[in-house]
Formats: structure tokens, C-alpha cells, sequence
DNA sequence: AATGAATGAGTCTTCATTCAT
DNA sequence: TATGAATGAAGACTCATTCAT
């Protein structure tokens, strides 16, 4: 009984999930999310305030579950700080493979931020998705994944597989950025073959390899033979 | 006289970037468009076949500049590889700033070919934007900015900026996918100072400065203190 | 209560035959059909998926009773089968005037079934009307009312009021061609008096008495001369 | 040079005949008119003040040809009345079939007549048909193969090869109400053959036969089992 | 005679959301 | 909690027609 209530909430989640994979956000009609969930359009209605609302609940799971993907690597026990970073580096384009709607949800709130955070473009931004408890939460937990991240560039450089100069905050938002874009670009890229001389699998090595250089720095000629040998 | 019919067609493509920057693609109305323009809802659907096509028109538009903005930068002479790549880094997000919705819509077209590139999600972009003539020319276009990065790279391998062991593709790439990332993370970093030490302002030179440490590899074991200490 | 359901659908194609009527199809628009039920616009749509489908329920209906006018004929006791297939002579042109826009539908629908038949002019119906469920209900049933014609024909046959040697569905067509252009003609006619010969009252007699000789045949040869003159 | 007018209005009209058939009239635009006819929208309307003032030509022009199917068939030497009209019942659903699009507009042009003549339903005809000087024309000339129709009668009566008794301007459209009939009933007849014991192919001698019976009278009471019998 | 850019009235249709039950 | 009939605002798009040239 108690979890009836919490059972349906998830069935409308897992609805709108699968259906914003096939279609889309707004080619998703709530009748649609309904009757996939199994129940009534006017129950959707009951668990959740409106669409942006349900969007906003589905892009508060995708945080969570981001932030799953890093704790997972951060407490994994045996690996250095370089280490964790570049498991996060094959880690997140695989959960935004595998979990297309949730990364592409968690992109869009990231624009949103930056709608938000800009007092001329804030108003661009649907009432609905600011009146949205969900979207009130997200605002107090999105760093949070980046936090973990964080503390992963700090460890590293405490364990010195990560060169000392660097700034945590600043170098994991870097190579955050480059992952996004990375996962971003790798679309574009796919099936060009012809004319660029680049394809997702060959990117791949490269791109993980400019990513390490450009954290071990210096420390590579110090001691290559250990850190090195084991990463490619 | 004979630019007067070339005229109405920038009139409402100027209409729709205003707009469209404004409000955004889906809450901007063709009526609206038209009305900016000045012109007739009629005249706006001879000019363009539909709003999708608008926007591929749009953004075809978007290419043009962006390339040009890669131009520049390739054609400014006293500058070496390594130069130009870093000046990339200061234009590609000035450019998205200046030129919000020609940055959006860039965006937009790489998440199109990610599904135009996989026939399962193929089905889910829309016809209309799949039959305007501008996105077929798209398709054909789009990675002409790219091209004028990568020949970037190649400058500066022979000049000597950039090391010579990476591999021109992917390494603009790479670079790429870190500036989109960037320029996509700004967003929830501005304003969120006290939680995080990071901010626009402190981020960008740290930023740079990574890159080119990924970029010159060696040439920072020749004198690291004096170099990074300033800029951290 | 258990009739509510059917009773706004029912509204929905009252004002539909009422509007049709008064302004035509085309000219009759969804939002009228909804005022003129007295609902909204929207719940014309949660029962007829769009225009097409709403004609196409009001054809089925039409079909229905068209139907019923011969059933009632075929029905009613102490007719031999001449005096039926006179009756439908009556019968059906006053059907026609009474329900006009059901008879246009009938007639309407027999243009649809030539297209239909014809493999080059079939992509000349709207695909809405080939996707209506009431289309294609009306497919297996529309020559429900004219296998009552033939089995009239044969009833005739059989208590000696029609020629033996006529083939009844060939003859019953005939009939019904006859009746749909003495339909048809009736329009022309009216108010030409002056320039020709011929009414719609004085030609019913004479349409009538000129389809029972078709298929009466030898009995006028028993007395010609008083049976005829009479009657021109 | 003074034809050449004539030769664009008849460029225009070929044009409209050719794209109805293929389209019907509603779906045909005046632009593609134009371009079919191989002229600018604009001159179209120099030569026809409206689309429906195009469909009125192009009814004049069908009615004339109807006429001259009359007209042929009216001064074959050697041929008796009844022969003529045997003639008619041949020649007019291939007209009807041949010149789809004239045949349309006939009917529909005496669908406009029954609205016409009812002051009721007046009011539904379109004003710009109504204004049309190709539709004041046909009021006056519509009713000419009728006409002609009934000289056959009156001379079949002459010749001995109709009944005396039958009166020519009820008889003929009574003929000609069946002949409209039997060309609409074609269609839903076609491609039914499973399930209904008449095809386009038995129908037509079987119908023929009929109309026949009703017009010779007597005739067959003179020799009935040498004729009959082999046409059923 | 001829062009074709320009107009704008006209309508179907969708769908998020509500609310009586 | 649960239903689903009912609402109505919102918007893309068409096309006959005009008129300056």
C-alpha cells in the first residue's frame, strides 16, 4: 500500500523515459505517457504538476543516476586519481549511449542554467519548469556529480598521477567540457569516414590520450614507465 | 532593383534570428516572423517552404559565419599553430555569446546528424527539415569549419607549436569538443560562486592554458615554474 | 447515462447533416459543427478523427437507412414484386428530398467507389477518407440496399408481376440507374416549363408507367390501346 | 496574331480539363493551371475572371461537345429512331469516359440546376459562378442535346421503330435519367463480381436490351422468343 | 498582353490540462 | 486515488486573387 503510490509515480517515469527515447520530448503527447504507464490520463496529472514537471522529475533521476556513475568510480577501490578520470571518460559517453534521454535531459537543464543564471534570458524559460519542486531540487543538487569529479582530480593529485599545478574545479570542469563535447561531436563524426580522417573507434584512443597528457603533464618524464604502460 | 528580391529573404531571416532569439524556434510564429519583417504571413512561405526550412536556412546561415570566423583566424598572418588554435578558444565562445541563435542552431545540426546518422533515430527528425534544400547543402557543408581547424593543427606541427607526434583530425577534434563543452558549461557555472571555485572569468585562462599544455606537450618540462605559477 | 456517450456523437452528426445541408461540405466548417452541437471544438474530434471521418460516419448512416426505405418496402405484406420496385420509384426520389445531404452522401460515395475501383484514380481520395473506419464499413455494406432490389426483381419473378426471362440483378441495376438519373434530371426540369414539355409532375407518371412496361412486357400487349392512352 | 488570344484561352482551358482529371477540381490550383498552360498566374485571370468562372468555360465547352455527340448520332443517315437512341446509350457513357472531366461538369452543372431553380438552396451556389458569363450561357443552351434527344424519339415515332404512344419529352429523359444512372452506377458495380452477378460487361447489352423493351413496345409481342432469348 | 511578387483571409487540427464523478 | 470526457487556446499553412511594372 504504501509504495502503490510510489509504484505509479515510477510507472509514469519509466513511460515517459521509453517514450521521450522513441519520439522526443514534445512529439510525446501526456495521453501517450498514460497509456504506457497503464493508467489514466488524469492520474498522470495527480503524481505529476504537468509535462515540465514530469520532464524535470525525469532530468532529477538522470542527475541521480549520473551521480551514481561517479561515486561508482570514485569508490572503486585500486585506482589513482588519473585513473578515475579516464574511466569517467569511457563511464559518461556510455551512460549517455545507454541512457539517451536522461543525458540528453541533463544537457537541456544545463542550458536551462544557463538561461537561468542570465537575468535578460530568464524569462525564456517556461513558469512551468520554474514552478517545478523537481526543478527547484536540481538547482541544489546538479554540482554534485562535478563535486565527485572534483575530489577525483584532488585525490590525483595527492596520489601524483595528476601534475600538482593544477587547479581542481577548474581542470575537472575542463575535462568535463571535453567530454560533452566530445560525445557531442561524435555524432557528426560517425559515418564521414570518407572524408575526414576520423571515426568514433579511432577518436576514442586519441582523445583519451590528449586528455592524460594534458593532466600528467610533466610527470610522464619522471616516471613514464610505471603510470603509463598500464593506460594504453 | 535586382537586390530587392534577395532583400525580402534577408528581411525574414534577420526577422527569424530576432525572434527566434528572443523567444526560441518553437515559441516564435511564422505570423510573427512575417510581421517583423514587415511583410505578408504569404510572402514569408515563398521565400521558405515551411518554418523548418526557415530554420535550416537559418542555419546554413550560422555555417557560413562560423566558417568565417575560422577563416580569419587561418588567414591572420604572424600567427603560428598553436596561436590560432588558442584564438579559436577566445572567438568560438565570443561568437556563440555574440551570436546566440547561429550558435544554437550549429548545435542543433550536430544533434540532427547524430540522428541522421543512425537509422533507428533517423525517423525521428523531422521530414520537413529532412526535404529543405538548405539541409541537404548543409550536409554537404558542415564540416568546412572543421577542415579549417584541422589544417591549423598541421601549421602548427610544421612550425613547430604544436608536437609532432598528434594526429591532426583528432586532435581538432578533440580541441573542438572541448570548446563546445566550455562553452556549454559556462552556463551553470556563472553565478554559482560560492559553492564552486570557479567562475567565467577564472575559468577561461585556466582553460587555455590546459589546452596548451595538451597541445605543446614537451615544451613546458623546459621551464614550468615560470609559466604556470602566474596563471593558477 | 449509458446513453450519454452516443448522445454527443449522435449531436455531433445532427448538426453535421444540419450544416452540411444549409452550406455544403466544404463550406461548413468544424468549429460550426461544434457550436451548432453545442460543444466544443475539440470533442468533434474525440469522435470523428477529423472531417472525412465525420462524412464518412454520415454516409455509413446515410447507407443505413437507405437501407431501411427498402427493407420497409420489400417488407410490407400484399405487394407482388412489380408493385414493390413502383413503390421504390416513390420512395427513393422522395428519400432524396427529404434527406438530401444523405443522398448526396450515397450518390458522393458511389463517385469514391469508381475511384476506389480504378487502381490510376484511386490516389485521388483524400487518404483521410481511405483511413476513416466508417469508410471502410461502408465497403462491405454499401450493396446491402440493392441486394433487396434484386430480391424484389426475383419476388417478381416468382408470383408472375415481372417477366420471367429478366435477369434480376441486371435488371434491378437498371432500375436503380434509372431512378438515380430521374433524380438527377428532376433538377434541370423544374421551372423550364415554358420552353419544354415535360414537369416534374407530369413526368413521374410517365417515368413510372414507362418502367413498368420494361418489365412487365407481354401484358401491355393484351391491351394496349386502354391502358396507355390514359396515362399521356 | 488575332488567334492568338483565342489560342492562350484555349492553352488555359486544355490545361484546367487535363489537371481535374487528374486532381479534381478542388485540389487543382490556378498556379498549376498557369503553369501547365505554360503562362504567368496573372494572365490567366485576364482571360478567366475566376476559377469558377474557368470550370463554367470549361462546362460551356463540355456541353458542346456533348451536343455534337447528339448531333452525330442524330444526322447518321440510315438509322431509325430507336437505333439512334440505341446508338446514345452507347456513345455517352463513352464520352463519360473519355472526357471524364466534361462529363463531371455536365453532372455537376445539373446539380447547379437543381440548386438554381430551388430559391431555397439558390443562395448556396457560389456568387462567382452565378456571375459567370460562360454559366449565363449555359442556362440558355443547356438544354440542346436534350433537345435533339427528344427529335429522336419524335422520330423513331415517325419511323414506326418507337411505341405511338409514348411521349417524346417524358420519354427522352427518361432515357437519358437512365443513361446518367447506368454511367454513376458503373463504378461501385466494377471489381464487385465475387459477390454481385453483374459486371460492366453483362450489364450493358442486358441494359440495353431494356431500354429497348420499353421503347418498341409492341414490337416484341410480335416476335418475342427469336429476340430475347439470346440476350439473357 | 504578360509577369510574378505580394497579400491575407480562412481552417483544420493538436494537445496540455481540468473536473465532475 | 482514479477515470476519461470535455475544453479551448494556439498556429502552421494554403491559395485565390491582385497589381505594380
Amino acid at each position: 500500500m504504501p509504495s502503490e503510490k510510489t509504484n505509479k509515480e515510477k510507472l509514469i517515469l519509466d513511460a515517459a523515459v521509453s517514450l521521450f527515447t522513441s519520439k522526443g520530448f514534445v512529439a510525446t503527447r501526456m495521453e501517450d505517457v498514460a497509456k504506457t504507464a497503464g493508467i489514466s490520463k488524469g492520474l498522470t496529472y495527480f503524481y505529476y504538476k504537468n509535462k515540465e514537471d514530469l520532464f524535470m522529475a525525469l532530468t532529477k533521476k538522470a542527475f541521480d543516476q549520473f551521480k551514481d556513475e561517479f561515486r561508482d568510480v570514485y569508490r572503486s577501490k585500486g585506482k589513482n586519481g588519473l585513473e578515475m578520470i579516464s574511466e569517467l571518460v569511457v563511464r559518461i559517453p556510455a551512460f549517455a549511449k545507454e541512457n539517451q534521454v536522461y543525458y540528453d535531459s541533463i544537457l537541456n537543464f544545463l542550458d536551462l542554467m544557463k538561461k537561468y543564471n542570465n537575468p535578460e534570458t530568464r524569462e525564456q524559460i517556461d513558469p512551468k519548469t520554474l514552478a517545478s519542486d523537481h526543478f527547484q531540487k536540481l538547482l541544489e543538487i546538479h554540482h554534485e556529480p562535478a563535486k565527485l569529479g572534483v575530489m577525483m582530480i584532488s585525490q590525483g593529485i595527492k596520489d601524483g598521477s595528476i601534475r600538482p599545478e593544477l587547479q581542481p574545479e577548474i581542470t575537472f570542469y575542463t575535462i568535463w567540457s571535453m567530454i560533452i563535447g566530445y560525445e557531442k561531436m561524435m555524432g557528426p563524426i560517425d559515418y564521414e569516414g570518407k572524408e575526414i580522417k576520423i571515426t568514433p573507434s579511432n577518436w576514442q584512443p586519441g582523445f583519451l590520450k590528449l586528455l592524460q597528457d594534458m593532466l600528467k603533464g610533466t610527470i610522464q618524464a619522471v616516471k613514464p614507465s610505471t603510470v603509463q604502460g598500464s593506460l594504453f
